[in-house]
RNA sequence: GGCGAGGUAGCUCAGUUGGUUAGAGCACAGGAUUCAUAACCCUGAGGUCACGAGUUCAAAUCUCGUUCUCGCUACCA
């Protein structure tokens, strides 16, 4: 795109259950909040919005455990967010939320208008219903035991053990977590956008029109989201925490937008709400072709916003996204970071220790920044650990960068009476010349670097013009210059000149500097500027490059650090802490189980790992043929990880039989096994291969598998009953 | 299992369409210096480019295979 006219920057919303991590805000927000920063220097037309997701199946259920209202969940966490971003410096033009009523305007209208145009479908299916409840149950609110591993508290999307996904038919025992009941089946009908409809159009946009300029990791996932099949995924849901559908669709009644339509809807309502504040039309940000949209997400949600959103966006008529530079994710001192297990660092966490603490303040901030940049997972997974963040900070932030400021202004006071000393054009050396050629080279890199979005080599560049300073200054030596006195003890003529030419530099160099480092740590410019006695206007960009920002002899304050070393112990404490924060998260997990276990056993029931199921009569029992089995031979099923291929001599006959066991035993080490069979299961095929029957099996609390067979050696074929 | 991304110096990462002795920052070692937050500056050491084969005059780069990490996805009694 040449020259937009105007650009709208994005931040995924964050979902509101909780607070965020600096893993969130590396991949989503700062990278944003940097580029916008930098558009912002350049004074051109730039709107940067977000807000909290609050919709969703997860906060109502979080709700009920902790006794409380979904409302009261987003409440809370909305203005926490909304104040820990402003305190890491990232600086939206608004920050709004998806509960709020000009969204559901917004979300509502643009459903009604795909649902209009034929471009959503309509499917009627059948899903489990809470007749008490009288409601359909969202797949979050069955729970039951997990296919997979057997924990008896999986939910109907994914089992929380094993993580697997699931569907709420896989469930074993499924039970409406609502009133406790066995659900049943009812029919229901649902809006679907069939993105199969819009392969081609994919295909061209980001294959082919977009291989160039959009991140290699993004365009890889997309291709392979598009070779796999498209499929029509659903818009909506059974569920009454949401934007409701709206009232003129026809069996829309107790149904609300599914979360993943609504949210990017969220970057709209939002625009919208920035315009009605600022006394400006939204419309051009989402309809004019020459606006430059850009979204800045974390990798797992590249399909939302490169593929579906899109889809939603065609249809209705909006632009594309020019751009959707997709981080890859921040691991924590080698492990993923992680919220439910609490391997993380809460940018609250950060903020209490750190930025709030009386050696701390925003200068904090930007130490945090600066190292996120410094590490930012843009091509690859990245470790943030906290040795590299105290490295970073006192060996490149405080000595390199900080450094340089603060000996210019030093010297300045020491050798030039505290004012900006003149430059003697006529005795500039080469030294001094290409200098000054360096800071405007300076400038171009980090402008080309950010324009395609490759912050970290652009604050390189950055730290780099910091460098040159401190060895320009060391070639120069002032401080040595300055003892060429002449007979009245003063430096002479020619030393002061020289002094004056380094510092003049110097001084410019350190406001160039300043402007330069902005949109990265945008607190530090501000203080810079302070220290130069300037207007924050410095800081446009079309003033980089530029050796006259500081006017000859015009006094400057006494420096001020700009950043202090961080203490090993500080180091030790945040390790201390998230090795801490991990173990109380396990013993906390332990109670969670007991206390469900403890309910189990006040409703009456028995205390059992697994519920007991509901009555049966022995006929019922007599049903199920089980026989005793010999395995004579055993292989992995190709293409499938916990798959053996079995025979199982049954006295009577030899039967192939698939088992889902290859994670707990080697195929060799099983032949010759006696086991228990059922042999009157219906067949059912597995990978390919008829599987005729089952083996059964054993868990321990360990989670390993056991056979169940006879304790001495019996005849194939024997009944067990 | 399929697909995608990745494996390069102690650490964090670059390496464009294959082309000299594979780079940077930090850490480390030696030197120099003292204006500066024991900071800065100079020099240096440090790599079988995951492993194996192939194509080529030439491979970190291209092809195939193996292996490990991450993500998506399939299978799962």
């Amino acid at each position: 795109m040449n020259q937009p006219k105007r650009y709208l920057i994005t931040s995924a919303l964050p979902y509101a259950n909780g607070l965020k991590h600096i893993g969130h805000l590396a991949g989503a927000y700062l990278p944003a909040d940097i580029y916008v920063r930098y558009l912002k220097a350049k004074k051109l037309d730039v709107v940067f919005v977000c807000g909290s997701d609050e919709h969703g199946t997860a906060i109502p259920i979080q709700a009920t455990k902790e006794g409380t209202t979904a409302r009261a969940i987003i409440d809370k966490y909305h203005p926490i967010m909304e104040q820990n971003f402003k305190d890491m410096g990232i600086d939206f033009d608004i920050y709004h939320r998806t509960s709020d009523p000009l969204h559901k305007e917004t979300a509502q209208e643009f459903f009604t208008k795909l649902n209009n145009n034929g471009d959503l479908e309509v499917k009627e299916t059948e899903q489990y219903f809470d007749e008490q409840a009288n409601s359909f149950l969202a797949d979050r609110y069955i729970q039951g035991t997990c296919p997979n591993c057997h924990f008896e508290y999986a939910f109907g999307d994914q089992c929380e053990r094993c993580g697997k996904s699931l569907s709420p038919d896989e469930l074993i025992n499924p039970v409406s977590t609502l009133s406790g009941n066995k659900p049943i089946k009812k029919i229901t009908r649902h809006w679907y956008l069939p993105l199969n409809r819009h392969e081609d159009f994919l295909r061209k946009w980001i294959l082919k029109d977009h291989a160039n300029d959009w991140r290699a990791t993004v365009i890889g996932q997309c291709k392979s989201w598009i070779d796999g099949g498209l499929l029509p995924r659903a818009v909506t849901r059974d569920l009454d925490w949401g934007v409701s559908l709206p009232a003129s669709v026809e069996g829309g009644k107790g149904k609300v937008l599914y979360v993943w339509f609504d949210a990017p809807i969220g970057y709209i309502s939002a625009t919208k709400q920035w315009a009605k504040n600022n006394n400006k039309d939204w419309r051009p940000y989402w309809e004019d072709k020459d606006t430059k949209l850009v979204h800045f997400i974390g990798k797992d949600n590249i399909v939302f916003h490169c593929i579906i959103f899109p889809i939603m966006l065609k249809l209705h008529g909006n632009i594309l996204p020019d751009n959707v530079p997709a981080n890859e994710f921040m691991n924590l001192e080698g492990d993923k970071m992680s919220t439910s297990r609490g391997w993380k660092v809460e940018m609250q966490d950060y903020i209490d220790d750190f930025i709030k603490k009386e050696n701390g303040g925003s200068q904090m901030a930007d130490a945090l920044r600066y190292y996120l940049t410094l590490i930012a997972p843009e091509t690859k997974d990245s470790e943030f650990t906290w040795q590299g963040f105290q490295d970073a900070n006192n060996s490149e932030l405080v000595s390199i960068f900080g450094n340089f400021v603060n000996r210019s202004l030093v010297l300045m006071h020491k050798l030039c009476n505290g004012k900006v000393p003149p430059l003697h054009l006529d005795t500039l050396t080469d030294l001094d010349k290409s200098t000054i050629d360096e800071i405007r080279i300076a400038k171009e890199k980090v402008a080309s670097l950010l324009e395609q979005y490759k912050f970290r080599d652009a604050m390189f560049e950055v730290m780099n013009l910091a460098r040159t300073g401190n060895q320009y200054m060391q070639k120069k030596e002032p401080w040595i210059v300055v003892k060429q006195a002449g007979d009245n003890g003063k430096p002479t003529v020619e030393a002061q000149q020289s002094i004056d030419n380094t510092l003049h530099i110097c001084l410019q160099l350190c406001a160039n500097l300043a402007i330069l480092i902005n949109p990265f740590l945008p607190f530090t410019a501000r203080k810079m500027c302070y220290l130069m006695k300037v207007v924050d206007k410095l800081l446009d960009w079309e003033n980089a490059g530029k050796m006259k920002l500081l006017s000859v002899g015009y006094s400057l304050r006494a420096p001020e650090l700009l950043f202090r070393k961080i203490e090993d112990a500080e180091i030790t404490y945040q390790i201390e802490k998230l090795k801490s924060a991990i173990v109380n998260r396990e013993t906390l997990v332990v109670n969670k189980k007991n206390t469900m276990e403890e309910s189990n056993l006040s409703a009456g029931e028995e205390k059992k790992d697994i519920p007991v199921k509901p009555e049966i009569v022995f006929d019922d029992f007599a049903r199920t043929d089980l026989r005793v089995g010999k395995i004579v031979s055993a292989e992995k099923v190709e293409k499938a990880d916990k798959l053996l291929k079995l025979q199982v001599d049954l006295g009577f006959e030899t039967r192939t039989i698939v088992s889902g066991i290859a994670l707990h035993f080697k195929p060799e080490e099983i032949i010759g096994k006696q086991v228990t069979v059922v042999v009157n299961l219906a067949p059912r095929k597995m990978r390919g291969i008829e599987s005729n029957g089952m083996i059964l099996m054993a868990e321990s609390a360990d989670g390993k598998l056991h056979f169940i067979n006879p304790e001495t050696d019996i005849n194939p074929g024997a009944g067990v009953s």
